[in-house]
DNA sequence: CGCAGATGGTTGCAAGTGCAACTATTGCAA
DNA sequence: TTGCAATAGTTGCACTTGCAACCATCTGCG
């Protein structure tokens, strides 16, 4: 998608070059400009906190976002499947990405004794430290690329605009063929 | 990452419990909160968006993106290298997007003249015929998924927002070993 | 009991991705 | 002219990804 700068002033809404005069009808200009500038900005920073803390720490922002969970998960534990939810991958993309936690020795599987089926995804005491090691420089990054961007007043507007966002499309997608 | 719901209250700043209080001093629970959110709604929106637009075109999101940058260009042509920029991936990603867009005949490379490193990748008439197609579906799904979550005066500020985020990262990355 | 259906995870597969190395072409300067 | 640095694109590679099919386990009902 087109960066926010150079197609501010040239978005979507533009598109009614070859759509049409209907172009404006199936999308309003302005949503169509928040919409680009939301691509923007999502791509430009997840691509320079990603790189940041592959550099510092060897770890992907997948790899930080799924021990943060764990991290913060009571005996830092938690099921395949609600850990897969909490952080927003697919189940079989977790499974892979804690296999190659556990090849850092960073988290363990267990299997439940109460159900089989369930396995628990466990953060490992070099776990805990690797994350202790990533997080300050990684949370540092996100207050300098994300935050600072914003006056403390305006992000909380931003959480509840965003929030509102999410909360429209929480289903798990389906269903929408 | 964690969900905007179940993690409302509970984000990146309840880090603490590992990390300390110093979690606190390195970011901002509000931004933590905003980066929770913002990473969540991207998700989830672009999760939609993508199955729905594959459904019914059989085009990724990114392939749109890719066309609807062609769409608005001059001669619906652009060099390859601008093209990438516009759409904010790489140079090989775009050289191997503009192969799948080339076989379904949407797309087709032409060698410049009066250049010969440059390539022009240009849309062609089955391509605008696809992207009309397309495009009606989408810019409504944007429009319902993205735009009905908010009132249009806070859709302008969420956009200055956003774009005052996008152009605190601008650089290319790099250098930021 | 014992079997059908639901649930939790993993695996095969067919993509998509970026980086770094490579090729082709141009432009400039000795 | 020749040669070399810069630029435009492509390709090799190693790695991720999600979906769908699969296996294992549990649950409940006849």
């Amino acid at each position: 998608m087109a960066t926010a700068e150079q197609s501010q002033n040239a978005p979507l809404d533009d598109l009614s070059k070859i759509l049409g005069s209907d172009a404006h009808a199936l999308l309003d200009p302005a949503v169509a400009r928040a919409w680009i500038a939301f691509l923007t900005a999502y791509g430009r920073v997840t691509r320079a906190l990603s790189s940041e803390l592959m550099d510092a720490s060897g770890m992907s922002l997948a790899d930080f976002d799924v021990m943060a969970q764990l991290a913060r998960a009571e005996g830092y534990a938690l099921r395949m499947t609600e850990l897969a939810d909490a952080a927003l991958i697919s189940k079989s993309g977790l499974t892979r990405r804690i296999d190659r936690l556990a090849v850092n020795g960073w988290v363990t599987r267990r299997r439940c004794t109460e159900d089989g089926r369930v396995h628990w995804a466990t953060l490992t005491p070099l776990g805990i430290k690797a994350f202790r090691g990533a997080a300050p420089g990684h949370l540092r990054a996100v207050a300098e690329r994300f935050g600072a961007s914003l006056p403390a007043s305006e992000m909380d507007r931003l959480t509840r605009d965003l929030i509102k966002i999410a909360a429209k499309n929480k289903e798990r997608t389906r269903e929408a063929v």
